[in-house]
DNA sequence: CTGAAAGCGCTTACAG
DNA sequence: CTGAAAGCGCTTACAG
C-alpha cells in the first residue's frame, strides 16, 4: 500500500505537493501536477481515510439507525437506504448504520458515534409524534436533518425533508374524478396519526374543491392489514350509495380493498378505482397493478444529504410533492 | 471534547496508563485503574476512533453494498440489515453501505473503499450463479464473507454462509403431509437458477421419501408475480388428478396461489395447503397468514459476522436450517 | 509554485 | 506496574 511519502519520492516533489495535487490540484504548475498523477497511477495510490479525518476531523460518514423489525410501513425502506447511499456518494460520502434502542433512550447511541467520530451528523427517519431525538440532538449541536415532521409540535428542531401527503390525496382525488369517479371514499387510520391526519385532510379538501361528497365517505383501519382494509371496503360497498372510488391510506389496506371488490365480482379499473400510498414493492406485482403514490426518493434523498452537509442560507423544510403512478386499479388496460 | 492527553493529566498518568485503562485494562493496579476510570468519567472522555484506526489500521467498519432496486426478492432485506447490525455491533463494529454496479464492473468500488481503509472488509450477498466477485476479492486478498453460494460452480471461493432451501422444501412437504395432503405440488422457477433448484430438489426428495406422488406436480412460472403464481395453481387444479398441497418457491407466488385457490371457493388451510418461501412482511398480513419458511436473520448474520471477523481454523462454510412459521394457509384457525 | 515542520489522537514496543 | 518516545498517514499554516 503506497503513502503520501512515497509517492512523493517518486515524482520527486515534497508529500504536501502530492497532498496539493489531490486537494488543490490548481496549485500547481501544469507538468508538476502531471509528473505527480503520473506517479499516483503508477503507485496505485489510494489515500488514507483514517489519516485524513484525523487531521480534518471529518468522516465523511453519515449515520443512519436502521428501523428495527417488525414495523410493517417499511415496505419501501431498500428503496429509501439505496438513494440515500448514491445521494452520499455523490458527495464523496457513506452511509453508517446502526441499531439504538426507540426514543430518548437511543440518544446516547447517537452521542456515542458522534463524540468518538465514527460519524459526521444523522440522518432521522421514522419521525414519530413527539419524536425527542430532534430535540435532544439539536441541544447537543450534533448535525442532523429528519425524514420527516414531528407532527403536532408548534415548531420543529432542525432542518427537515418531508413528502405533501395532503397533496397525494388531492392527487390521487383527482385521477380518479378525472377518470369518471363521482363518489370517492377515503380508507384510512386513526385520527392520532400526523400522517393519516395528513392524508385525510388532502382527501376532504380536494373533494370539496370538485364539489364531490365526502359525508359518511371516510373510514378508519384499526390495523395496516388486508383483512382490515377489506372490511372497512365492504362496509362502504353495503352503504346505501357505495362509493366508486378508494383512496386508501396505505398499499395494504389498498390491496384489501382490491381483493374485497374482487371478491364481489366488481373489476377494478372498470367498476371502480382504488389507490394507495408509497408505492411499495407488491403495488407492481399484483393483478391488476395498483396505482400508487410514489414518494420521490431521489429527491429526498439529495435534499436530506445537502441539507446535512452543505446547509443552505435560509430555511431549511423541504416539502416534496409525492407522484402519482396509474395502474390496473383505476385505469383499464 | 476531550482527549487522552487531558485524561492523564487529568488522573496524574501517563497517556500510555489511560490507553491500558481503556485496552488492556489488567495491566493496571487496581486502585490506578479506579482513578484513571473515575477521569474519564469525570471528562466524559471518548476515545477517537480516527486516530485509532489509523494506528491499528483496523477501521472495525464492515462494507456492505444496498442491492440495487428494483429487485423484486428483496422483501427480506430490512429484516437481514437489522441482523447484520446488530451482530457487527455485538463485536463493535458497525455496517457501511455503498453502492456499486453489479458483476465485475463494481469491484473497483470494493477495491477503493478497502484501499483507501474505509473498510476492513465486505459482506456479500444477492449471490448470484457464477457471480465474479468472490474470485476477485479472493485475488485481492480482501476479506470477505458471501451469504448465498455461487450455484454451479464446484468449489467456491471463500467463505460463505446459506440457508438450506432443500431442507426448507423437505420442511414444507412434511408438514402438509402430516396436516393431511398428499398430493402436494411445486410451484417454482425455471431449473436455470440455482436456488430454485434446490427448492425444487427438496420437494422431489421429501415426496420420495413419504411415498408421495410427484409426477405431473411440478410447474414453472416464468415471473415471480401473483399472477403466475395463480396461473400456475389453476393449471394445477385443472388437471385430472389435481393437488391439495403447494410449496410455493416464493412468498409472491404463493400469495397468487391463495388468491386463485380462494376465487375458486376453495378455503385454504382447510381444503387444501400453501406454503411459501422466506417469510416476507407480506405473509402475515394477509388473510389467511401465509406459512412459510423463515430464514434464521440473527443465526446467518451472526456467522456472516463471526466468519468476517474472527475467522475460525477449519472450513468456513455454513448451511443454516429455515424455521416453518405455520399460519392460517396450511392450518385452520 | 514548492517545501520543511508541526500536529491531529491514538497505540505499540521498549525501558525502567 | 508505569512512562518517555516514536510513529500511523495525512493536512495545514507558514516561510521561501
Amino acid at each position: 500500500m503506497a503513502t503520501l511519502k512515497q509517492v512523493a519520492a517518486h515524482a520527486e516533489v515534497s508529500v504536501q505537493t502530492v497532498s496539493n495535487a489531490l486537494n488543490a490540484p490548481h496549485r500547481l504548475r501544469p507538468d508538476t501536477l502531471a509528473r505527480v498523477n503520473r506517479s499516483i497511477e503508477l503507485l496505485n495510490y489510494r489515500p488514507n481515510r483514517n489519516a485524513r479525518s484525523l487531521r480534518t476531523s471529518a468522516v465523511e460518514l453519515i449515520g443512519y439507525c436502521v428501523p428495527s423489525w417488525p414495523n410493517r410501513t417499511h415496505l419501501v425502506m431498500d428503496q429509501f437506504l439505496h438513494a440515500l447511499c448514491a445521494a452520499a456518494e455523490s458527495t464523496g460520502r457513506h452511509i453508517l448504520l446502526f441499531t439504538a434502542p426507540p426514543g430518548v433512550d437511543g440518544m446516547s447511541v447517537y452521542d456515542d458515534l458522534h463524540a468518538r467520530r465514527l460519524v459526521d451528523g444523522f440522518v432521522l427517519s421514522q419521525t414519530e409524534t413527539r419524536d425527542p431525538r430532534h430535540g435532544w440532538l439539536k441541544e447537543q449541536e450534533i448535525p442532523f436533518v429528519s425524514f420527516g415532521r414531528v407532527w403536532k409540535e408548534s415548531t420543529q428542531p432542525g432542518p427537515w425533508v418531508d413528502v405533501d401527503g395532503a397533496a397525494g390525496s388531492g392527487l390521487a382525488v383527482r385521477h380518479l374524478h378525472e377518470t369518471g369517479r363521482r363518489r370517492i371514499a377515503f380508507v384510512g387510520w386513526p385520527k392520532t396519526s400526523g400522517l393519516a391526519e395528513d392524508r385525510l385532510d388532502g382527501w376532504r379538501t380536494a373533494c370539496d374543491s370538485l364539489g364531490l361528497p365526502t359525508a359518511g365517505l371516510s373510514i378508519h383501519c384499526s390495523e395496516d392489514t388486508l383483512d382490515e382494509g377489506a372490511r372497512a371496503t365492504a362496509a362502504l360497498l353495503d352503504s346505501p350509495e357505495p362509493p366508486d372510488g378508494f383512496v386508501a391510506l396505505s398499499d395494504i389496506l389498498a390491496l384489501g380493498a382490491l381483493r374485497e371488490v374482487t371478491r364481489r365480482g366488481l373489476t377494478p379499473g372498470v367498476d371502480l378505482g382504488i389507490t394507495g400510498f408509497d408505492d411499495s414493492p407488491m403495488a407492481e406485482v399484483v393483478s391488476p397493478g395498483l396505482t400508487s403514490l410514489r414518494q420521490p426518493m431521489d429527491d429526498i434523498a439529495a435534499e436530506l444529504i445537502t441539507i446535512l452537509t452543505d446547509p443552505p442560507a435560509g430555511p431549511t423544510e423541504r416539502l416534496l410533492l409525492p407522484e402519482l403512478v396509474v395502474r390496473g386499479s383505476t385505469a383499464p388496460g
